[in-house]
DNA sequence: CTTGAACCTAGAGCATGCTTCAGCTCTATG
DNA sequence: CATAGAGCTGAAGCATGCTCTAGGTTCAAG
């Protein structure tokens, strides 16, 4: 029922040394010890790991995600501020996905520059017009 | 003709102390200089600036960057790599934005979640059932 | 009971991308 | 030509997120 930290690593792709690190770092709050001292992860335990995970994917930092696992610990009192945190993690994740799109355009049109530079053989004549306003909005 | 370097800061909104980091880095090669040391910018300077923005939204290195722009000191001879490089620029983007995409699912779900929950006013007995293979792709 | 693999901790070290500091020079304005 | 604001440099410092090291402990197989 209990998982060793080696299989922890195994069953999820995370390194021993973050493991520890995020342990250290408080994000994994009260893994239980055997006897002589070892963690010894539950299931739930592997849950917040894989939601540690995608929080981390979504780029929010240690220290925020520290504030929601220790939330955690005071149950169905701090379910409003949980819920609004993944609310704002859900505008996060919007704005980044927005921001990348608006730079796959120009990407795609440096990709296209750059065809026809090829085709040409030299730059000399390729047209390129800078999108106006990329970064004011 | 040529900019000053708070006029850089002005019109792109970088930091001059990252303007000056980038040239350090070798971001930006050759600027011209005044009689007196002090860096003049040219139109093709805030260009090429504007495109390290851009890739740094990417999330491109400094060194690759830095590759790049060095690429450019080749003229024509470097078009097909420099081609590559962008082609690769948009293969990451469309990834990460792949990525962000799939947590995005999850933060939504957890949103309904602790909608419930709120709802609720306790998670007891809210359903929740964890996406498998999130990680796996 | 022995022994080697797996664990543990505290603390140092590292890669990245800036940012700050100290001390000095340039330049535009009255 | 004085001077204040802007610029310059090399070097140190900082924030983040790990990663490694040294030295010791635990555990499970034989």
């Amino acid at each position: 029922m209990a998982y060793r930290i080696s299989e922890v690593e195994r069953k999820l792709g995370i390194p021993i040394t973050t493991i520890r690190y995020y342990d250290r770092e408080g994000l994994l709050p009260h893994i239980a010890r055997s006897e002589g001292g070892q963690r010894e992860f539950s299931e739930s335990d592997l849950e917040l790991l894989q939601l540690i995970e995608c929080l981390k994917r979504t780029n929010m930092p240690i220290r925020d995600i520290r504030r929601f696992t220790s939330l955690l610990a005071n149950g169905d009192e701090s379910l409003e501020e949980r819920r609004q945190m993944f609310y704002e993690r859900r505008r996060a994740v919007q704005e980044q996905i927005v921001g990348l799109q608006a730079v796959a355009d120009l990407i795609d049109r440096k990709c296209a520059y750059y065809d026809a530079a090829v085709e040409a053989g030299t730059e000399d004549g390729v047209s390129w017009e800078a999108i106006e306003g990329l970064f004011s909005a």
